[in-house]
DNA sequence: TTAATATTGTGAAGATTTTCACAAGCCTAC
DNA sequence: GTAGGCTTGTGAAAATCTTCACAATATTAA
């Protein structure tokens, strides 16, 4: 194992180690398969099927980038609760009202949630969400939800990450 | 201190003792006063002047999101390399190539970048900001930055965050 | 003043993460 | 077969982070 990385060798090979062995001594990895039983354990070796709930800015930046389906994720819904929205196409998918969630998500099998809506909406969305059962949450919205046990949350805060910047260039500064 | 949290009394002790002492002994916090103390350590009592490169999707939802200004960021210039985009109106700024970064980055006294540019275009347009001197870069490009000593870089990559539900879905699965 | 109560700041203990160092194992050369 | 060169896997050491426990210090009440 070598190369210039942020890691370090002696890291890659403690945190592989918590998963099993990989690799022969002193002849090194299999690239190939141990890229295939790292993509199974990390999940990336099937496709998951994705909500997007919120058709504003966000959504469509989200939607219209197209990286999501290359890497297995695939978006079968979109939702909205603003009326002027609900019916129009977007991306070959109609948006739907928000209070279809749980039949809809029922029948497209959505097992992951984009919500990219504002900090009022998410009470009342989350409720649709719970009630599906869906298990996990990529949440834009600058709020920390608050979900039952089993479902994951993951935070995007784009405000939060230019926080840290600041942080970062204010050290430097020796805070004047 | 009291309160339900995600964190504990102790930790949030610990972690502003690093910084020096805030409150006063069987009296507790003065909670203004803390908050204006703790800005100040952020970085967050004063504004900064953000350059958004990438006039796409992306940018887009970024620069019409609005939340940047309220929280102190001012973006104060907006650059493309797309002949059909430079010279269009942004929100009251015009769109600039990118090839004018330095000069107006100067001009403009930019302290941040952000990034919203396919990978493609990373290694021309680091050369841009590189000279300008620009000390913190938002990045939204799906790729290492390799930036010189003193350039902060804060990464989103929301292929990673889905990836991570992934794996912890798949976990929760027992990975069948 | 003294006793009772409250809350911070911090050393020390405990837990977790990272790094080190090297045995185990595989290959090639002779 | 055996010596020499590599690279993984993993205990143990080192470093870092979190929690605990309590001294220091302030307020209020009598």
């Amino acid at each position: 194992m070598s190369g210039r990385s942020a890691t370090t060798a002696a890291q890659v090979r403690k945190d592989l180690s918590l998963f099993g062995s990989f690799g022969k001594r002193g002849l090194g990895y299999e690239v190939t398969e141990l890229a295939e039983r790292l993509k199974k354990i990390l999940g990336l070796d099937r496709r998951w099927r994705v909500a997007l709930v919120g058709a504003g800015r966000i959504g469509s930046a989200l939607v219209e980038y197209g990286g999501f389906a290359e890497r297995g994720y695939d978006v079968v819904a979109i939702f909205d609760s603003d009326a002027s929205k609900v019916g129009g196409k977007w991306g070959g998918l109609c948006v739907r009202d928000i209070s279809e969630f749980e039949a809809v998500s029922n029948d497209e099998s959505v097992e992951m949630v984009i919500l990219a809506i504002p900090v009022e909406a998410v009470p009342s969305v989350m409720e649709h969400v719970e009630k599906a059962g869906v298990r996990g949450i990529l949440n834009f919205a600058p709020t920390k939800l608050k979900v039952p046990l089993g479902v994951a949350v993951q935070d995007v805060n784009m405000v939060m990450e230019l926080e840290a910047l600041s942080f970062a260039l204010s050290q430097e500064d020796g805070e004047g």
